[in-house]
DNA sequence: CGGGGGATTTACAAAAGATTTACATGCCGG
DNA sequence: CCGGCATGTAAATCTTTTGTAAATCCCCCG
């Protein structure tokens, strides 16, 4: 990583935007924050930020509002709208400018911190992010050249391998079905009939490489009935 | 961008149609399009789009049928119904068969792009809340993930059950009958002569794991004679 | 052609889940 | 209190899903 990915936070309560920054700091991102409206607009236009998470409910002016004109001026600048439960439709459907990514409160940290992730790695300003996947304390799988190490020992691995893995990462919040990656990875139209098994090996050779224990997986769990998650740190 | 929202016109018009993609293409979405209404309801079932938008009028099948198969397989598929005729009557008929939106020809392309827009953030925050199920104030369902945590204790579900719960919460307002159940949680057709008591060992199994003291229901309570019954919060 | 790496299918075992069975318990109108 | 349902649930059984070794297929390249 060669600079910190720069975060803002606007968000008027105290608590939320203290707890949203440690956890940030600890993640690894440069955080500031903006404690109303107009100090959030003023900061998100001046500064340069890789990801602005906003609260919809601010003092002075509205989350929707300041959206809409940062991407008046930056259409490409991600942000992530925090969305109080039981928001009136009215106001989301007036929107016209969108967010990259939504979320509820209240909403876990854990996955926050996930939604910021595949946020940027979507927007491209973790590319070079994208190109190290990183397990635990001893796993790294290095995506471009389709080599990794688990402790000392050199892994290698083939691009569906490595394609399975990245896809797995963008949706680490949830549980990928077979069929999801069979239509995301593989191409394949989903068809509810075909009947093939590619998945489940493909999965098990990750395991065996990736895995401590590949009998107790760590890191690409199985979701019995649901499909296969990637448990990120 | 790795992961594009995808879309699917189905329409007959050539001029509308490659207009339409023009545009959703521009802004940012993966389109594929159906010239008729059979081509249309077979990409919709097979493929896996976020969002179809839908003609009304269309050779081979009209579009309040195709919404209708679409829905019986996928009740959380997101449908906007685009059509010339600006009765009242259309409109009422797309929503009942459970359109998310209906946009009258002629549209500007602004007015759809926004509406696209906010269909899709309001399926996005949606499925988000649904995710999260809670009861009282130390119970909490993770849905899409399958687990779950009642205080301290780590739970873990399986589907079905977390359908059954899911189809509770979305009746929490009145007790639902095992029949009831058996038709929309398992799909069985409805059949007052079948006998079985799966319904009452899952409700007895969810039991166990949601309620502090399982033979005193707080939140999964019976209703004799009616059958089950949530108590949401 | 032939070899080789990777992908896929086949085949079977094991595990988890769903359902049935069987019996216990409890509720309610007479 | 009694009889008849409706419900609760442990245990047995059946079904589906998943793990995986080994065989086979496929495609690229010399």
């Amino acid at each position: 990583m060669q600079r910190k990915i720069r975060l803002l936070i606007v968000e008027d309560e105290e608590a939320i935007r203290t707890g949203l920054m440690d956890v940030l700091v600890y993640h690894g991102y440069d955080v500031e924050f903006a404690a109303d409206g107009p100090e959030g607009l003023d900061k998100a236009l001046s500064g340069r930020f890789d990801l602005i998470l906003l609260d919809v409910m601010l003092p002075g002016m509205d989350g929707f509002e300041i959206c809409n004109r940062i991407r008046a001026q930056d259409r490409d600048q991600p942000v992530i709208m925090l969305t109080a439960k039981g928001t009136d439709e009215d106001i989301i459907q007036g929107l016209s400018l969108g967010a990259d990514d939504y979320v509820a409160k209240p909403f876990s940290v854990a996955q926050l911190v996930l939604r910021v992730q595949a946020v940027l790695r979507r927007s491209r300003i973790g590319a070079e992010l994208d190109a190290t996947l990183r397990l635990g304390e001893d796993v790294e799988v290095d995506c471009r050249n389709l080599q990794g190490q688990r402790g000392d020992v050199a892994l290698s691995f083939t691009r569906r391998e490595v394609e399975m893995l990245q896809y797995l990462r963008l949706n680490s919040d949830r549980p990928v079905s077979r069929d999801e990656l069979l239509a995301k990875v593989w191409g394949y139209a989903r068809n509810l009939d075909i009947e093939t098994r590619t998945v489940d090996i493909h999965i098990a050779k990750l395991r065996r490489k990736i895995e401590p224990d590949p009998a107790q997986p760590r890191y690409l769990v199985t979701v019995r009935g649901a499909g296969y998650r990637l448990l990120a740190e």
